[in-house]
DNA sequence: CATCTCTTTTGACTTAGATCAAAAAAAACA
DNA sequence: TGTTTTTTTTGATCTAAGTCAAAAGAGATG
């Protein structure tokens, strides 16, 4: 079973070793390829990802243009949340950005875990917690920052996502076009 | 016990007549006058509610501004969540907006009907899942739409709010300026 | 290596929305 | 009731960011 996940579960809910065997009974690695598809728009999501190595992100068009719903990181988790939860077709799809390597848990899977030993509802609250108080620092971005402060505050979160993620993704999800966020980086060059 | 909490309640997860009674015995009904302050920022989280009349909003200081986190409307939950979850000083404050109508449950009463069934951490975790995705939705509203778009929503989900919400207040969830929201109010009049 | 495609940058221009300031309207209050 | 305070509207700019278009750069492909 792979470390990093059971230290950033540990950190959420502690596991006991009979807890985390039962976990690595579940869970699959994967390696795949850049512009991979984990999930496609009307389908149902029927894993959640965990990022070993890597970048993913969601989808959806809107007028024609795709606007990027969020961008995933190693030791962050990922599926169409709607779509896993209520079992309902996704609006959102997801893909990779680079090549990744994945832990991934089938819904099936984790429903049986959950169905066993209360630890993993336990642990799927706190892992929602902590996505909404994220989501809800992201709305705050866009109600009190200017586009420069809001990409200087993803660059911070992440300094890689210049190599991996391009400009258009990042616009997109930070709510600007892509000339104006490659003006902003020019800008930015010129100061140092 | 009130009706509409237990009608929200049941079409997230069937609630038996025995778990009603034990939820109606931690449930308080408030009445509170306009500008009363359900949390004051530093303080920690200790109940959450559910408007039955009236709206509620927290907010919290950007650069000696007031940002409205949310607003909450009858038949909604409200809550500091951060800080409730947490057990940590809230950045943000509650207050009404109107005389309202509230039920009222402690952190310690919910963590003792949690205690005692699995219902209440399932109802919890269904209405996580809920304002989760509501989050989202409002994060997209910023990524693709403009300022008289992201009113238009608004008001379409809340005919009420022209009379209920201050200007100011509404301009600021929505991420604007209280002159911009005035000239798109008077924009729509003129049309109709 | 030349060609085609896709992404990013740059330029010129337009516009939505911010800012600053003052007037008008509405509440609060004595 | 008139006076004070707060909220909202309106007006005159200003500027950040969008749009449209073309050039430059980077990858892919034959």
């Amino acid at each position: 079973m792979h470390k990093t996940l059971l230290q950033k579960l540990n950190q959420l809910v502690p596991l006991n070793s009979q807890q985390q065997q039962a976990l690595s009974n579940v869970v699959q690695e994967v390696d795949l390829p850049k512009d991979y598809y984990l999930l496609e728009k009307g389908h149902i999501s029927d894993h959640i990802y965990f990022v070993l190595e890597g970048v993913l992100h969601a989808f959806c068009e809107v007028e024609g243009k795709a606007v990027t719903r969020w961008l995933c990181f190693p030791e962050h988790f990922a599926t169409s949340y709607f779509s896993f939860v209520y079992r309902q077709p996704s609006e959102d799809s997801i893909s990779l950005l680079t090549n990744a390597k994945l832990l991934s848990i089938s819904y099936q899977n984790l429903q049986y875990l959950a169905r066993r030993d209360a630890v993993w509802v336990d642990l799927n609250r706190r892992l929602l917690e902590y996505y909404y108080t994220i989501l809800l620092d992201r709305v705050m971005s866009f109600q009190t920052q200017s586009t420069a402060e809001r990409y200087e505050s993803l660059l911070q979160a992440n300094p890689t996502i210049e190599e991996d993620v391009p400009l258009g993704c990042i616009a997109s999800y930070l709510g600007m076009t892509q000339e104006t966020l490659s003006r902003i980086r020019s800008r930015r060059k010129k100061r140092g």
